[in-house]
DNA sequence: AGAATAGTGTCTGTTAGACATTATAGA
DNA sequence: TCTATAATGTCTAACAGACACTATTCT
């Protein structure tokens, strides 16, 4: 907001990076895909495309999940800005990095559109030089700045999971306790105790009709998430 | 990140619009200024301007401040990045919205560079269409998106202020309970109790030698910001 | 009946909040 | 001595964590 006109001003190109969490099989993942073209082809990196005109970043994150690994996203979330000119040997490029969750099933049950994978969340978070992915191969890290994007997007998607029930939507509409604490323990990386997980949900839930089917055991009470 | 060059893409202008917060004789405040230039000429704004060629976002800021207000922030804070296309009718501009805070003191010594002031931040945020700042004059709300960055900066700065004590250095380095319980109460819009106040902060203290002078009553233990 | 899971009662240690008391300075 | 402020002791209510017990279903 200024006096002089935009168009005088020189314009950065803006891209948006996207660290895509899954929790899979009980283990928190990201989603990595394997680079093409003539950057860096062949590491595995977090996908990212850039902005086409006009278009809205969520609208671009949606749009490389789709074009990248075929897949829909459940809601992007902002993280940061990376603004270091140099961090991109092709020019001056902001990239805008986001947060987005997918279910997991919705990978396995597809043809591949390229090189893309699940890979595990480090328990602490790969310190000093290991990166916070259990990456493919003898890749040790991401490459550009996308170590700090993976960091930014598990301490946020953990934030959002110790604050209330499954903030994301990973979970079906009408969910048990059980399931939502599975969910809860995979993405925190903990065990809770199921008596104080429960306590400390069910001011947020709702009981709906109906009790879960198809378990042994005393069928649970359903809930969905309140208000 | 993607296949084709950066260079083919149409490009954005990006823009850093700050929220400045100072705290003014016990009362939390936010700048505004008054814009010059062709459009909302008049209108009590945030500062803000474009980011110029391969400059940091933290560095846009702190120009913005010093070129508009004549002002030394303390340390920038990203917020969020504003991308609706049809956000400044001057064309297609995403704007960086930043965080910073201030010494009230600064601003009152000194010859206005332009029209700047500092307004108090509503109790209540501003409801409905009332703004969140006390603006002067009649003008009702701030222009462009500048409402929601005005309130995101509130929110973040008592989010900051909650978890530990003076996270922004807007006291000395040495300081007593009394000073940094007075700043925290004006940040957040409370009055905190005294004993359970310290109680809270003093696991995030460092005592250091010396006491509080030239004040009555028992001189108080000076303290410093812990690792 | 036995196994497995859901849901609840209860105890305990910790902590926030509130109030009261003691300590130390200047006037 | 009086007043103002700093610093600490203590009581209570709320809460997290842990354990145990009861309830309900399937095999």
């Amino acid at each position: 907001m200024d006096e002089p006109s935009p168009a005088s001003f020189p314009r950065p190109s803006v891209a948006v990076d996207v660290a895509v969490l899954a929790v899979d099989s009980g283990q928190l993942s990201m989603l990595v895909w394997q680079r093409t073209g003539n950057t860096k082809k062949g590491e595995w990196a977090l996908p990212g495309s850039f902005l086409r005109e006009r278009e809205r970043l969520a609208s671009a994150v949606d749009r490389t999940l789709a074009d990248k690994c075929g897949l829909t996203g459940l809601a992007p979330t902002q993280l940061a800005v990376l603004d270091d000119p140099d961090r991109d040997e092709r020019g001056w490029v902001l990239s805008v990095a986001h947060l987005d969750v997918i279910r997991a099933e919705a990978l396995e049950l597809r043809e591949p559109v390229g090189e893309v994978c699940l890979v595990p969340v480090r328990g602490d978070l790969g310190s000093g030089r290991r990166s916070v992915l259990e990456l493919p191969g003898r890749q040790r890290r991401l490459p550009f700045d996308h170590e700090m994007i993976a960091r930014l997007a598990v301490d946020e998607l953990r934030d959002r999971y110790s604050l209330g029930p499954d903030p994301y939507g990973l979970l079906p509409e009408k969910f048990t306790i059980r399931q939502l604490r599975a969910l809860h323990d995979s993405v925190l990386g903990v065990t809770s105790q199921k008596d104080t997980f429960r306590r400390a949900m069910l001011p947020f839930l709702a009981a709906v009709d109906g009790v879960a089917s198809g378990t042994v055991g005393r069928p649970a009470q359903l809930y969905r998430r309140a208000r």
